[in-house]
DNA sequence: GACAAATACCTTGCGCGCGATGTAATTGCG
DNA sequence: CGCAATTACATCGCGCGCAAGGTATTTGTC
């Protein structure tokens, strides 16, 4: 049996390596929208339906408020959204795209082929790679918290 | 076609999520050993050949000094590893394991076995996925530097 | 209608991850 | 040999990513 602690016998720092190779790949192309790749996601969630409060946007990317408030409070310091509070609920924040937030769409209209050129997937190793990556990371989140594959 | 701009449509988005999924899983485990898991890969590597200097490490990571320099440091601030000047070049700066660095292993014994029953993944698909992120990485790689599959 | 609990968000602190810049030691070249 | 280029590493700045702690608003309960 091969050593447990090898580190090329571990899925994990493949799935580490391999995500920074990508992000890697995006920041060129990113750089010259002036975005950076966390940013560019939030533009996905947006894109596919504008006006979002924050909250939903977190749920969207599994990322928390200590990470997203800023993160799109430079957003806004650079034109692409707005921060409204919405007069029925002052608690939640709603964020939309500026025209110029929407017009970045056209502008990063060459982004998700050149990345899926780069990736050098065709698309049924890419469908599978999903899958499994999907797989994975609701097993890992169901670990997390629960002890295992249980119930909240 | 669907839109290309879908989030869940992109394997990138996928890959992003899978890998702070992993180090969710991880943190709570390396917490109990005072580790974060870029601090356990270094020691992934020193386990495997002890006494490196610190380029090695970073191929082996695919990390550079920047990333390395203070998180070397404090590992040694830890006392799990010592920093030491190469006498036959002075530049080089030797990582080696204290007898702590090394009882760490035992106590980590545990860690690897546990990630992966938390993936959920059979020998096959991790396999696979292996396989698949490899090939993604290095064809992530050569198109980063150098525009496409070229050589150097 | 008062008030405790929940909700939505913000801020702070710390550890990466990476680009850019700096420094000392070594190598290579004429 | 002399000196420019290279190598190995360190530092700084910035943007995540997350835990912990804080504030304001709303909801649920009596």
């Amino acid at each position: 049996m091969p050593d447990e602690f090898l580190l090329d016998e571990q899925a994990c720092f493949a799935l580490y390596a391999a995500s920074r190779a990508v992000t890697d790949t995006y920041r060129p192309l990113l750089g010259e929208l002036g975005l950076t790749y966390p940013q560019y996601l939030v533009l996905l969630v947006l894109w596919e339906s504008d006006a979002r409060p924050v909250k939903e946007i977190g749920e969207a990317l599994h990322l928390d408020y200590g990470t997203l408030s800023p993160l799109l409070k430079r957003l806004e310091a650079n034109g692409l959204v707005t921060r409204t509070r919405l007069p029925a609920d002052e608690r939640t924040v709603v964020i939309s795209l500026t025209d110029e937030g929407r017009a970045a769409r056209t502008r990063a209209a060459g982004v998700p082929s050149a990345i899926g050129c780069a990736l050098g997937l065709d698309e049924t190793e890419r469908r599978q790679l999903i899958d499994t990556l999907r797989r994975l990371t609701a097993s890992a989140a169901a670990y997390s918290s629960g002890g295992f594959d249980a119930q909240p």
